[in-house]
RNA sequence: GGAGAGGUGGCCGAGCGGCCGAAGGCAGCUGCCUGCUAAGCAGUUGGCGGGGAAACUCGCCCCCGGGUUCGAAUCCCGGCCUCUCCGCCA
């Protein structure tokens, strides 16, 4: 979330943002109600500041064995008036954080103004394959050769469940283990992580309380399904002051993720497109504020290094601000052209939230020398999203025959196994 | 799931309901001393918020949230977490 201070202090700019990125405009609520808790603030803290002037005195006349009865008796009607005025400030400013919370991150000044019609598309990487034939969807291929069934996916969990079979599975794994090894020698730390958390983790990184009809909610113990490892990555430090001299932190994760797809019912329901739970290798870096923008750069670079090595043609796309994610100051799309569906498919969003994750989950850094802690800027971007991966795989990498050529990096991940027929 | 123990500052660790934001120790920093290091001596070292140009000042913070009280680290209730034992289980 953005500092109240700084929403005090430049409204004007936080109003733009809103605007931007198409959010409710509360601002003038929260600017009064801000008022008014600085106002009960100076009254409650005078008021506090009388009882325990008079509190001590009662100590005092006490200890040297006076009566204090009547001081006390004075006190208990400012004792009563401090704990009311406490609880109003209580609600304020409960009222302010659930107005604060809703407030977008602001765009970074070199983000295009508008809505994903003013998108850029920086730059292409690789060739389309030119098939001398009609290229078959991935689901086509898939239940031809026996490694994919949508079928059975929805016979055990209903529409938008998949199951993949035998090397669909395991080109899968392979490719979760190329990923691991490739990130993790670009210093990238391994974890594994829970798939469960609880609401105040997703708040620290943005999905509370906004995108909480997209998640799945486990009502008996409040707990959430992680719709991607950014979630519990990027607040694993979550509340603590870590010692900056550890920053960058680069580290990356394989999870599976969940998401209701509420708002997209009858998109992309063949396949693989969009689906309810996929796997996704994720990389989060937590970095000093001034490298943030020279670490995006290094981390897109990280997620294109995957599709390069894998030969797949994707395309760089820079974010407008009405594209933009809530938490997100800047953010670029890549997308992986996909021969049978023959669309661009979006395999990777890397984004940076500058401090507004860190501090929505109260995340700070000691700085070298001692002095105040601050607020570190955290980054992530997928490192990639596995089914739109393996779909551009097996529709780019298809033969005329229907067999799936595997693409040469995954080969010794294949146990040397070159082509699926 | 059952039974017990415990959560205090960067760390360890004390703390009768009233100068306790918190003894003492360690670590860190600053002086002094000293060929260097170590030791010794003295001082110093938390977070958040309000006001102020600033020096500074006020308020809150002893896991979290309530309660009792003029006054709570200290008493009461609820929650969370950690540890030990038993049971169950991949």
């Amino acid at each position: 979330m953005l500092d109240l201070k700084f929403i005090r202090e430049n409204p004007d700019l936080v109003r733009q943002a809103i605007a931007n990125k198409n959010e409710a405009d509360k601002l003038n609520e929260l600017l009064a109600l801000d008022g008014r808790r600085r106002d009960i603030i100076g009254e409650v803290e005078a008021l506090k500041h009388q009882k325990n002037v008079a509190s001590e005195n009662v100590a005092k006349t006490k200890k040297a064995g006076g009566d204090a009865s009547d001081a006390i008796l004075a006190l208990r009607a400012v004792s009563d008036k401090a704990q009311a005025l406490d609880e109003s400030l209580r609600q304020v400013e409960e009222q302010i954080l659930q107005l604060q919370l809703r407030i977008p991150n602001i765009p970074n000044s070199d983000v295009p103004v508008g809505d994903e019609s003013a998108n850029q598309e920086l730059r292409y990487w690789g060739e389309r394959p030119s098939l001398a034939f009609k290229p078959a969807p991935h689901w086509e291929l898939g239940e031809t050769l026996g490694i994919y069934d949508g079928a059975a996916g929805a016979n055990v969990s209903g529409s938008g469940f998949f199951v993949l079979k035998g090397a669909g599975a395991k080109m899968q794994r392979a490719l979760v283990s190329f990923m691991l090894d490739r990130h993790t020698a670009h210093g990238y730390i391994e974890h594994r992580l829970p798939y469960l958390v609880t609401a105040r983790t997703m708040q620290g990184t943005g999905q509370l309380p906004k995108l909480a009809e997209d998640m799945y909610h486990i009502e008996a113990d409040d707990l959430y399904l992680i719709p991607t490892a950014e979630v519990p990555l990027t607040n694993l430090s979550a509340g603590a002051i870590i010692p900056a001299d550890l920053l960058p932190q680069k580290a990356v994760a394989y999870t599976p993720c969940f998401r209701r797809e509420s708002g997209a019912h009858g998109k992309d329901t063949r396949g693989m497109l969009r689906v309810h739970q996929f796997d996704k290798v994720e990389l989060v870096k937590v970095v000093e504020p001034e490298h943030s923008y020279d670490e995006l750069e290094l981390l897109l670079a990280d997620a294109e290094a995957i599709l390069q090595a894998l030969k797949l043609p994707y395309r760089v796309k820079l974010l407008a601000t009405g594209d933009l994610s809530f938490a997100a100051a800047k953010c670029y799309d890549l997308e992986v052209y996909s021969a049978g569906v023959d669309t661009w498919l979006e395999v990777s969003s890397c984004s940076n939230f500058v401090d507004f994750q860190a501090r929505r989950m109260n995340l700070r850094a000691r700085p070298k020398g001692g002095g105040k802690p601050f607020f570190p800027h955290t980054l992530n971007g997928s490192g990639l999203a596995l089914p739109r991966t393996m779909i551009a795989i097996w529709e780019n990498y298809q033969t005329a025959k229907g067999s799936i050529i595997i693409p040469e990096v995954l080969v010794p991940y294949m146990g040397g196994q070159t082509e699926i027929a």
